[in-house]
DNA sequence: AAGGTTAGACAACTTGGTTGACTACTTTGG
DNA sequence: CCAAAGTAGTCAACCAAGTTGTCTAACCTT
């Protein structure tokens, strides 16, 4: 059998090609996964760059790159943080919180056909597993999500 | 619940790092996960530089770059290919033997102590589970391991 | 008020890939 | 049997997405 680390990376693989294909059949703009993963965390919390930087794993610089992207296509504004003047909060616009949805529901469509294709049982197991996983590696403060190859 | 994909990908980063750690902490050269998946393949069968490509998912420049260095430390050599004056089949040095072996122990150490945190049965849901998710959406035919973020 | 820390911006660089072009050899189809 | 199309490997130019390092302005001690 595959080493555990070869499957999580072709299954995380295959979600997420999948999800790409859909994405670009709608016609919608397929961002990266790091653009995907700032919009659910400032869905969370109200959020600096450093914030974002923080939580995906990337120095500042990286995370800044990010936003300004997103602030031109206009998935997100900063506006400035009501008692530091240095920093901003970045926040998702109408677009961005519009595309966040649609991305949910098409990964809530990839997670029910998995269930369908192994068994809801298994994938329920899988999902308890690998989070008693990381809680067990971890703890309760998770790090940030980073690149993986 | 953390959606499916992010739970698989930090797993993976938990396990990686966990190795990279440890081969690390014995004095051990550190390759990439790339380096790894190659040895892994060439354990099994004889493979050119563009049978290398096609297995790790990039161009066969991106999997030249790779055999040259691992032609460059010593863990492969190339030798002419018996039939095409072409090619070149890659095979792996004892020193590239070694590695693998050893790398093979320090996966399988990681792999029991998941089993002991989260318990072996569920681990070995996990395993058939995604396993079956994979054949699910891909029949028999595996692409690529590919980079992933 | 002074000294250390922090948010964000700018610039230079690194890494690990890409595309494109070319040579030498191989395979295929008329 | 040979001409055309395809393939293995190399070289070179480029690109994307990070990094480190530096700076300014604002903040937080004490």
């Amino acid at each position: 059998m595959e080493p555990v680390p070869m499957l999580l990376a072709m299954t995380y693989r295959a979600l997420g090609d999948q999800f790409h294909d859909r994405l670009g059949q709608i016609g919608l703009e397929p961002l990266r996964p790091a653009h995907g993963y700032v919009f659910r965390f400032l869905k969370e919390k109200r959020a600096t760059t450093v914030d974002i930087g923080q939580h995906l794993g990337v120095t500042k610089q990286a995370a800044a790159k990010i936003v300004t992207e997103l602030d031109d296509w206009g998935y997100v504004l900063r506006e400035p943080h009501p008692t530091d003047k240095r920093a901003q909060y970045v926040t998702l616009t109408t677009k961005g919180r519009d595309y966040l949805k649609f991305a949910d529901n098409l990964w809530a469509d990839l997670e029910s056909e998995m269930a369908e294709a192994i068994g809801a049982d298994t994938l329920a197991t899988i999902k308890s597993g690998l989070a008693a996983y990381l809680r067990h590696v971890h703890g309760e403060d998770q790090p940030g999500l980073r690149p993986v190859w």
